[in-house]
RNA sequence: GCCGCUAUCGUCUAACGGUUAGGACACAUGAUUCUCAAUCAUGUAACCAGGGUUCGAUUCCCUGUAGCGGUACCA
């Protein structure tokens, strides 16, 4: 055991260089001035690779939080790792996060509680660490990675936990002099907690997501400060998160673990401890097993996945909240037309194991959400998609705006509405029957029909079309074909005698939309006629006749 | 290995000791003055296993099993 003043002196020893005082820096960081209720929380990746869809996920529960309560959500940045941080990663997640509609009030542009960078608080750091290390908490220690694997195999070798602890902490008491010396030799020191939990001593302790959870203390000399001078995120949580006036720290699941090793720091360094939520990760099927969503593995881990494909924004956060509280799907049934904001998102409805992340569900939540647009907002999402994904199509839209909501238009009013788009880049498919360069007739005998009666068919209908019909004279009129050649009207009838009919006048409408659309499968052929215009209608008729000729 | 968390239809979940175990997605079938989509109706489908506690356990307790997470000078 070293001596208060022995401990003055290492901290000197190591720190000559820091002359702030822990006071000092909490005069630059005053209490924020808010209710108990407003909570201030806080989203802190690191910019480590592209965005991941976890992210986002994290980051509308902190944004959803922070506004129902009237409170504050700060993008802090983690990049105290500077070997595995990438170029541009800050503005990967900062630009990524917003194109999924997700805010900060405080990031790295603005606030007063900055830098909210941590590589660019280094300093600040060390004045906890200088302070801890003269209270007697903290301590320098001078192993090497070569001792630090001899420790971790004789443990192994004799079956007692890993790590560095208790007696096995070859510096945790050391003597002044033996510091010195180290010192002098110009070897390099990180900082570690001098731990003073028991392992063997059990306590509870409430997560607001997870609820009550039983923990052993913490008694790992964990390192705070590593020999670059950067903090491990151990020792940076518990101060910036307390200088920024954090009032809930909403992490990742993989924390939770850590949650006795962060109290402990907490407590070390004086501070008042923080509410915890560890909502669980979003999860992937692999091989019967759940795993993780895998940045390397699936490709749909990369937020950058959706923006390409085109999911709506709001249909992604639509589908995260149901995730997090599964009553969003009721709540989204019984008002259909009230913006996700307005849905008071829980913590203690959060699921406690992981979820798994569904495309399908996805899917069928966007298509509702699409549903929901009128055809000039669907023009407008597509046109702001197609801008930065698709050219030809932005082109198409720019030129032929009206034709482009007027397809988008098709099925989208009354009850029935038409729900087969899920993402922007449907549109793609669903132009290639409206424009001509990207239309493919059909080959010849798509249809299983007498060439000599489809010709016979179309004649008629081109002969009795008129553009300005209304959906049930055009329908009559088809019908009246059918009854000439020989197909049933009625379905019932067809069903009780089939031999008696050629077929039934659904036939004669698929002919005809084969002729049009070039698809056995269309939407509404009447309202798809109508956008199309009366001449395209009669030209593609004409042109497939003629294939039928030839 | 050790520590912790979790466990209901294929998926997301509801239930907070007594229910024909509910809903949503998916799937299947049927309805529908044209196909697809939509809509409506119907259907298939679940309490991880074994012990307790209790008049009664999906629910509470224990054990096992499985999954997940942690066990770094990564976050």
């Amino acid at each position: 055991m070293r001596t208060e003043e022995e401990n003055r002196e290492i901290a000197q020893l190591l720190f000559p260089e820091v002359g702030e005082s822990v006071e000092d820096i909490f005069k630059r960081y005053p209490k924020r001035k808010l209710k108990d209720s407003q909570l201030v929380v806080r989203f802190a990746p690191s910019p480590t690779g592209f965005l991941h869809v976890g992210s986002v996920y994290t980051s509308l529960i902190n944004r959803k939080l922070a506004d129902q309560t009237d409170g504050i959500c700060i993008l802090r940045i983690e990049d105290t790792d500077k070997k595995r941080e990438i170029e541009g990663g800050i503005d990967l997640i900062i630009n990524g996060l917003e194109r999924f509609g997700i805010k900060f009030d405080e990031s790295v542009k603005k606030g007063e509680y900055g830098p909210y960078i941590q590589s660019e608080r280094k300093e600040i750091y060390k004045v906890f660490a200088k302070d801890m290390i003269a209270r007697g908490c903290a301590y320098p220690c001078f192993a090497s990675e070569k001792e630090l694997e001899e420790i971790r195999k004789k443990q192994s070798e004799s079956g007692v936990r890993t790590g560095y602890y208790g007696k096995w902490a070859l510096w945790r008491d050391a003597k002044v002099e033996d510091v010195k010396r180290a010192l002098n030799e110009g070897k390099r020191f990180v900082v570690r907690l001098y731990s003073t939990g028991n392992f063997n001593n059990k306590f509870t302790f409430n997560d607001l997501i997870k609820g009550n959870c039983t923990f052993s203390e913490n008694d790992m000399d964990i390192v705070l400060l590593k020999s670059d001078g950067l903090p491990t995120y151990h020792f940076a949580h518990p101060i910036d998160d307390t200088l920024m006036g954090i009032n809930l720290v909403i992490r990742t699941y993989e924390w939770f673990p850590s949650v006795p090793l962060h109290l402990e720091i907490f407590d070390k360094l004086g501070f008042k401890r923080i509410n915890y939520a560890h909502p669980a990760p979003l999860m992937k099927m692999d091989k019967g097993n759940k795993r993780k969503l895998s940045k390397r593995k699936d490709p749909e881990a990369d937020a950058s996945f959706f923006l390409h494909q085109g999911y709506p924004q709001v249909g992604m956060l639509e589908y995260f909240l149901s995730i997090m509280n599964s009553n969003f799907e009721d709540w989204r049934i019984q008002n259909p037309s009230l913006p996700y904001t307005d849905f008071e998102l829980k913590l203690e409805k959060f699921n406690k194991a992981g979820a798994l992340f569904d495309m399908v569900k996805l899917s069928d939540v966007c298509k509702e959400y699409i549903s929901r647009l009128s055809a000039e907002q669907v023009y407008n999402f597509v046109l702001e998609w197609a801008k930065e994904f698709d050219m030809d199509i932005y082109n198409r839209m720019i030129n032929n705006k009206g034709y482009c909501i007027s397809i988008f238009n098709i099925e989208r009013e009354g009850d029935k509405k038409r729900k087969d788009m899920s993402k922007w880049s449907d549109v793609k498919e669903q132009f290639k029957i409206f424009f001509d360069d990207m239309f493919n007739d059909m080959k010849k005998d798509v249809l299983d029909m007498d060439r000599g009666l489809q010709i016979n068919i179309l004649k008629e209908f081109l002969a009795t079309y008129y553009y300005g019909d209304s959906s049930t004279e055009w329908f009559d009129k088809i019908k009246r074909i059918a009854q000439d050649n020989g197909f049933a009207i009625d379905y019932k009838e067809y069903e009780k005698e089939p031999s008696k009919y050629k077929g039934k006048v659904g036939d004669v409408a698929g002919v005809i939309r084969v002729a049009v659309t070039g698809r056995k499968q269309s939407p509404d052929l009447y309202q798809v006629m109508q956008v199309m215009g009366d001449s395209r209608v009669r030209d593609r008729i004409e042109k497939y006749i003629n294939n039928l000729q030839g």
